[in-house]
DNA sequence: TTGTAAGCGTTATCAG
DNA sequence: CTGATAACGCTTACAA
């Protein structure tokens, strides 16, 4: 069969377990034999069987990855990969490996993650999305078993380390940003309420209304499921107001396409009409037309930070719980502008 | 410690190779005892150890995925997670798990899938990328490890089992569309000639010329390496000219877009002036301004056929090396019209 | 510093 | 149909 420890010590004429101790690179043992280890390892084309140590050693070197539901709006958003590469990233340096885990339903989810935390596959998990209910992080939860979320959990927040962006803070700034450029009316694009993602925003958008002394009207905020389509229909709706708005903070990049897009069918102009922000700064930001001030949230680091943090949990069984907050900030391109100062006069083009 | 076959074994009252039985749903068992086992793991929460059982019987139920260098053009394509997509429902319906891995390197990447391959952590692997010389691909073979492509190898293409579309005849379709809609002047724009898939369009689009009778102009063909700039700077090439083309066909959509948006810059209108055909047909396609005509691949058949093949190949041992070409078909949209009669009247607008 | 031997939790081979 | 028992390949006390 395939070449064992066994076959390695009996070469290098030594004890099974002293290979096993080379391998952990042990202080304990002379360099001498180290080396005669080594070489035999190198000369039988040695590769320890993962299964045997995982067995033996009671722990994996590596860590899950659960996905939100494949038919679920974030797996199509650009956001995706790049996360994937922080947490990618975050893991190959200490050596872990990445196992993934999708499913169509939470039902195929959750008995996914049970899979891999009792059958023993993995030693850590990062999850990529939070729901309100998530049967998920209860279950982890009660077995204790090292998690990090990336976002913000619905509850139990002392309890779940977590890596986010202060969106609240982010979207505040956005929309001062468009107060500061002398917007008065601002509507406010999101995705599903009950991300809790999308509720801070909005929470940051009321804030900044208000701090300015701008009162917030309900008509202006509009919620859509879908990101294509819902930046599409967002956009029809508030151009059919009485008032429609002058400035735009939309939750999401993909979903502002959309609104840009719509806008455009309109006949109505970015940035001489209407100005617009966008959410998270993916690639194609700076590729629509006209590019879109963004506000940047370090996709990449929140992926990396979650894998580097999960690690040191799993090594260090009393790390304490945390909460990492990644910063943000806003990047000016050409979606914005000061409103024309008779907003209703578009008579003549 | 954890619940063992053995716990459940003594609850039953039988032995842990009947439990074993059991969980193998071996058939000559009584349905008596069946139950009866079923019961006890019921009761006692058992999930068995992976690890040992991959272990004893020398098979994980895991399939590998390599995916292309986290630096790679490759990963900010949307393509990449409905490939995903698809692989993980391959996968999911033969139970089987899905690990990952990615490095910034070649040598990082190799590494890593021969720790994959040799320490037995899964049974066949599937690759994402398929490079000119790609030491993967020989690894693979010279340990006859079960494995598919996704794309056309570059060598070896009679003992490589991939799944591909037909991206000749596919670009060829496409470009026979503008000429059939009056155009003679048609631009390539394509990625780095290293892939194939790219050499493959270039042929296509190269072919369908010919048919037609009219000469292939060098000038009208380039190739950038960078997706989102590439695409910027080709368009500029080409208007240059002295004859620019009429008609363009982009080898990928997210090259589109780069195209598109720096045609608007120019002033140059999409279909009015310029006509442009995308490739992939990804959920950007239809939100880009005009909405992009885009040869569909059917990405997530390419990734559900892989994974599907794999397993096959993993459970058969001598199913035979295939080829597996994918349908695509080229949707219209709004970005091509007939060439205006007299191309260079842009005079007055 | 190194060797011996007992697990780790399954599956697989033989008997019965 | 079911039960012992020997692998599977490695780690880790415990000795030496």
């Amino acid at each position: 069969m395939n070449v064992t420890i066994k076959d390695v010590a009996s070469l290098a004429n030594v004890a099974p377990s002293t290979v096993s101790r080379v391998i952990a690179d042990s202080p304990r043992i002379s360099e001498a034999t180290k080396q005669k280890v080594k070489q035999a390892m190198e000369q039988l084309g040695y590769h320890p069987n993962l299964n045997a140590r995982n067995l033996a050693s009671q722990s994996t070197q590596a860590i899950g990855l659960v996905m939100p539901s494949s038919k679920d709006v974030g797996f199509q958003n650009p956001f995706f990969p790049t996360v994937l590469q922080g947490i990618s990233e975050g893991a190959q340096e200490k050596n872990y490996a990445l196992h993934m885990t999708t499913g169509k339903s939470e039902e195929e989810i959750l008995h996914a993650v049970v899979q891999m935390v009792q059958g023993k596959r993995v030693d850590g998990i990062v999850l990529l999305s939070s729901k309100v209910e998530d049967q998920v992080i209860s279950y982890l939860i009660e077995r204790s078993f090292p998690f990090v979320l990336i976002g913000k959990p619905y509850k139990d927040i002392e309890e779940i380390t977590h890596v986010d962006n202060d969106n609240i803070r982010a979207m505040k700034e956005a929309t001062a940003y468009l107060i500061g450029l002398g917007h008065k009316q601002i509507g406010f694009i999101g995705g599903s309420l009950e991300l809790i993602v999308t509720s801070d925003r909005q929470d940051g958008y009321k804030k900044a209304l208000a701090e300015a002394g701008i009162e917030a009207r309900s008509e202006y905020i509009i919620h859509q499921k879908f990101l294509r389509e819902g930046g599409q229909q967002a956009v029809r709706e508030l151009m059919q107001l009485e008032h429609p708005p002058t400035a735009l903070v939309v939750a999401d990049d993909f979903m502002a396409l959309g609104v840009l897009n719509t806008l455009d069918e309109l006949g109505i102009r970015v940035p001489d009409d209407i100005s617009i922000v966008g959410f998270n700064n993916v690639l194609l930001a700076e590729m629509s037309r006209p590019p879109l001030t963004s506000v940047d949230i370090n996709i990449f680091e929140l992926g990396y930070q979650a894998s580097k943090n999960l690690i040191q949990m799993i090594e260090n069984s009393n790390e304490p719980t945390k909460r990492l907050i990644i910063s943000h900030r806003l990047v000016e391109r050409l979606s914005c502008s000061q409103p024309s100062v008779e907003k209703s006069d578009k008579s003549n083009d």
